[in-house]
RNA sequence: GGGCGGAUAGCUCAGUUGGGAGAGCAUCUCUCUUACAAAGAGAAGGUCACAGGUUCGAACCCUGUUUCGCCCACCA
């Protein structure tokens, strides 16, 4: 016999196994047409993050899976990878070089380079190595990073293809521009924050002394650069108005009156609108529309322009009071209202975004989600919950042009060349000798492209695009993304479009949108606001299969969850609840056990002297097989683990091991120790992807213990047991369940009566079926749990208590055990809550509506309900007239 | 302003086609019964947010309300 320690540890035993497996090469795939293949890419963490819940969580799942189908004869390849987050690497690095007493704009864009480059380096295997040790079985040899040579070549291959194709242009338009990055962005990267603020009522005086009138802005420090004043040409307030012009105050400007009737909406404030086209989208459009002049007056800094004549230098929100001041002093403000609206913030830093006309290289993004709404909606790519497909259409549908160009360092550098005598742009892989027009020296544009422009080619890049290499060939279309729901845009739909474009495929075939976890108080979970959870905390409390396990379960599909500790605790007292189990098993089975029914695979159905008993735990066995493969099919992770948590914990370890220690010690020995190994055994590798090094551990000493009942390999390769119907056995389920119902009915027996546990009780059986067979079958197991003495003599003995079990009457005589006040006050509240369920059943029945139109199987059960509850009532009836003799 | 999701036991959450309301933790009572006290046995605990409707029957379907969260949105 073998004996293991008496609790699990997982240190030592996580550190052993890692080692094996990467030392067994067992994560690293290989293109081989004799097998299928099963591939995914993780979401590239960015490499200036830490692991945190979100990526616990993530990841368990993508483990799970891989080693699900790896164990499934899949041959299993997942690419793992860093992504080089341009606005977010370059803040940190930024801040670091600050920190440092280092001026980041001053030292120039290569020594800045050098610097983002060693900040990658060092921190960017940090979140590599937390995926490591929390089990990843992903292809290390793979691990690809956004920026390496590779890479930033499909990336500029498709800036390249995309422009030539006319999918990008370069053009001038308001844009989202953080004065704090420095950088232009993207819509998607603007986070709109409802703000109160107030909507000022400005007084503009019409030139010619004829009276004013009166604008509304929540920006007023922009009416610095209106070119014009805009009413709708079919208000009769103000349509007289159009043609004149009004005296732009503080800046002494005669400006125009326009009819813009896209732009204003006369039921609107006061029906007058102050054109900004420098600073406003809309204005911006309005100033096409209507060829009017651009005056920047808010430079790249944030602060005031030349253009704003005395308030030039000012900081933007100095001179808003500053405007708003003097208008006021003027005589010029003709109202202040309280003002709630939406604001565009920074989503890296939270700076308020500055709209600012610039020149950026624009993608027709629309054009080329076409086909990525075409697959969504044909189902070739499913969404699990699907609601997020429906959810991804609508946002297609309403795309705009997507900013790519950012005026950051730290990224793809976009292959365009500015010719600097002529102006032509040349666009291609490798820089151009000379202006293919004029032959002028040209310079490369000094802009990068937006992270998710490079992040889009994900899965197709990884394995070798734009070359068309075996590795393509073979694993493309990846099976599988696993995200969080906070990408689906920004890269999720974005990859569909690529790969659309590119290759005519799709890049996956399931999209699983995974739970978001929140803090415990239903917050965000973020470091910034204090209620971040480190995973490694949980690790180190609670071991990695605990923590995996634990937020397994907290993860039902796409719904949001609260962060709850007690997970992990449940997770680790099943760890341990499982190590001792094996523990049992093995400390009763000689070293070097065997059996016949191992041989050539495993059988149970072959194993000698099988009672019911045995075949009831190979039934649940097989059934809990074929839970866990649905469950899995359907990314229902919460469910298989609670599968098999209830087929270990409930059923095995519960029923089956008490049900085996006496045998043990008799004739069914050897019968009994091959289902026990048997079992374990299978259970180990069910549980493998949910639980790695645990299992790997306890499969091992199986096989020290018992080679020949087990794989000769560590489990991570050991095939994943199949759903075999010919091991379920519904007749011993039935029986068992008969015989735990009884075992149940005595335990409470004893509580209720407060019977120490050494003292013995009779149990007076009187099946409900003709023959009782199957519970005089089942006679050991009722008198080995419950403790009991168990007759079927079907006469009533006297002064005997009622114990009601679903398929038995059954009787415990009660002299001289019997504690009468708590027992009759337990009996009488019963009584009421039976009664009650009676009486509802009954009413069922009694309503002619309901038996009528009822469906039979349902009013049959009703039927069963009540014959059921009847016989509680009795009982209970009988228990107090008993407890009212001995009173 | 649109769209989506949630509201079930003290806490965190399950509840697959509408048919007697579940788990884990916490609580209470017993037990160190030779795998496990990170355990075993027993128990208590819920007008399934609210109001209508459909149905023989609603936690589940429909309508509305309240409330929390998320996403999208260029209305001054």
């Amino acid at each position: 016999m073998t004996e293991l320690a008496k609790a699990y540890e997982p240190k030592a035993v996580e550190a052993k196994w890692l080692e094996i497996w990467n030392n067994g090469g067992y994560f690293h795939a290989e293109v081989d047409e004799t097998r299928k293949p099963y591939c995914l890419t993780i979401p590239p963490p960015n490499v200036t993050g830490e692991l945190h819940l979100g990526h616990g969580l993530q990841h368990s799942i993508h483990d799970t899976l891989i080693r699900w189908k790896r164990m499934s004869g899949f041959n299993t390849l997942c690419v793992p990878g860093t992504d080089h987050a341009s606005i977010s690497t370059t803040i940190k690095v930024r801040d670091s070089l600050r920190a440092r007493g280092i001026d980041p704009a001053a030292i120039g864009r290569e020594k800045f380079l050098e610097h983002a480059w060693a900040w990658k380096e060092e921190y960017g295997g940090k979140i590599i190595n937390q995926l490591k040790a929390l089990g990843c079985s992903y292809d290390w040899r793979r691990e690809r990073f956004t920026m390496d040579a590779g890479y930033s070549r499909a990336v500029t291959t498709s800036f390249v293809r995309l422009y030539q194709e006319g999918y990008i242009y370069r053009g001038k338009r308001v844009v989202n521009w953080c004065v704090t990055d420095r950088t232009t962005l993207s819509d998607l990267e603007v986070e709109h924050a409802d703000e109160t603020s107030s909507l000022w009522h400005l007084r503009y005086p019409l030139s010619d002394g004829s009276g004013s009138v009166v604008v509304a802005t929540t920006r007023p420090e922009t009416m610095l650069g209106d070119t014009a004043v805009a009413v709708n040409s079919r208000d009769p307030r103000w349509n007289g108005l159009i043609g004149k012009t009004v005296r732009l105050p503080l800046m002494d400007r005669d400006i125009p009156v326009i009819a813009d009737d896209i732009l204003v909406d006369p039921e609107f404030g006061t029906g007058v609108v102050k054109v900004t086209p420098a600073h406003d989208p809309n204005d911006f459009q309005s100033g096409m529309r209507n060829n009017l002049p651009q005056v920047v007056v808010i430079g790249l800094d944030g602060h005031m322009t030349e253009e704003a004549g005395p308030y030039a230098g000012l900081d933007r929100f100095e001179a808003r009071e500053r405007i708003v001041k003097d208008l006021e002093a003027l005589g010029l403000l003709a109202d202040v209202q309280d003002y709630t609206h939406s604001v565009g913030h920074c989503a890296r830093c939270q700076t308020i975004i500055e709209p600012l006309p610039l020149d950026q290289w624009w993608c027709r993004e629309k054009d080329l989600a076409l086909r990525t709404l075409n697959v969504i909606r044909e189902g070739e790519v499913q969404y699990f919950p699907d609601r997020f497909a429906g959810m991804t259409e609508q946002w297609i549908e309403n795309l705009r042009d997507w900013n790519i160009s950012r005026q950051l360092w730290w990224g793809h550098r976009i292959p365009a060349w500015f010719c600097q005598d002529c102006g032509e742009v040349t666009v291609q892989m490798e820089a151009p000798d000379g202006c293919p027009k004029c032959g002028g020296a040209v310079k490369q544009d000094a802009d990068t492209l937006d992270t998710w422009f490079s992040s889009a080619l994900w899965p197709m890049a990884v394995l070798g695009w734009p070359d068309d290499t075996p590795d393509l060939k073979y694993f493309y279309p990846t099976n599988l993304m696993i995200t969080a729901r906070d990408i689906l845009y920004l890269w999720i739909a974005r990859m569909v479009s690529m790969s659309e474009h590119y290759r005519d495929q799709i890049p996956y075939n399931d999209v699983y949108v995974h739970a978001t976890i929140q803090a415990t108080d239903g917050r965000r979970m973020s470091k910034s606001l204090g209620t971040g959870v480190d995973p490694l905390e949980m690790i180190e409390k609670y071991g990695t299969d605990a923590t995996r396990l634990g937020l397994l379960f907290m993860a039902a599909k796409g719904q949001d969850v609260r962060f709850n500790e007690s997970r992990m605790q449940e997770s680790r007292n099943f760890a341990n609840k499982l190590w001792n189990a094996t523990r049992f098993v093995l400390m009763n089975v000689d070293d070097g056990f065997t059996h016949p029914a191992f041989d050539g695979g495993f059988d149970p159905l072959r194993i000698e002297g099988l009672n019911s008993g045995d075949a009831w735990i190979i039934s649940r066995l097989a059934a809990t097989t074929e839970a866990v493969a649905a469950s899995l099919d359907a990314y229902n992770f919460d469910d298989a683990g609670r599968a098999l948590y209830e087929f270990v914990w409930n059923e095995f370890c519960d029923w089956y091991v008490e049900m085996a220690k006496p045998r043990l010690q008799g004739e069914e020995k050897a019968t009994a120790q091959a289902v026990l190994v048997g079992v374990l055994e299978h259970t180990l590798r069910l549980l493998h992807p949910f639980m790695p090094f645990l299992t790997e551990e306890l499969y091992e000493a199986i096989r020290n213990a018992a080679p020949a009942c087990a794989a000769k390999t560590p489990v991570i390769v050991a095939p994943y047991p199949q759903y075999n119907p010919a091991w379920r056995n519904v007749d011993a389920e039935t029986q068992m369940t008969e015989a735990f119902g009884v075992v149940d009915a005595l335990r409470s027996v004893r509580a209720a009566l407060n019977v120490p546990p050494g003292h013995p009780i009779t149990a007076h059986i009187v099946p409900r079926d003709t023959t009782g067979d199957r519970l005089k079958d089942a006679a050991w197991i009722i008198r080995r749990l419950a403790r009991a003495e168990v007759t079927f003599n079907a006469e009533r003995p006297e002064k005997a208590w009622p114990a009601g079990a679903p398929a038995a009457d059954v009787f415990v005589p009660v002299e001289g055990l019997l504690d009468v006040s708590a027992a009759s006050a337990k009996a009488n509240k019963d009584l009421a809550a039976v009664e009650k369920d009676l009486a509802r059943t009954r009413g069922k029945l009694g309503n002619e509506a309901f038996v009528g139109k009822a469906p039979e199987a349902v009013i049959e059960k009703e039927r069963e309900i009540e014959r059921e509850l009847a016989g509680k009532q009795a009982s209970l009836n009988e228990r107090l007239a008993l407890l009212n003799s001995l009173a």
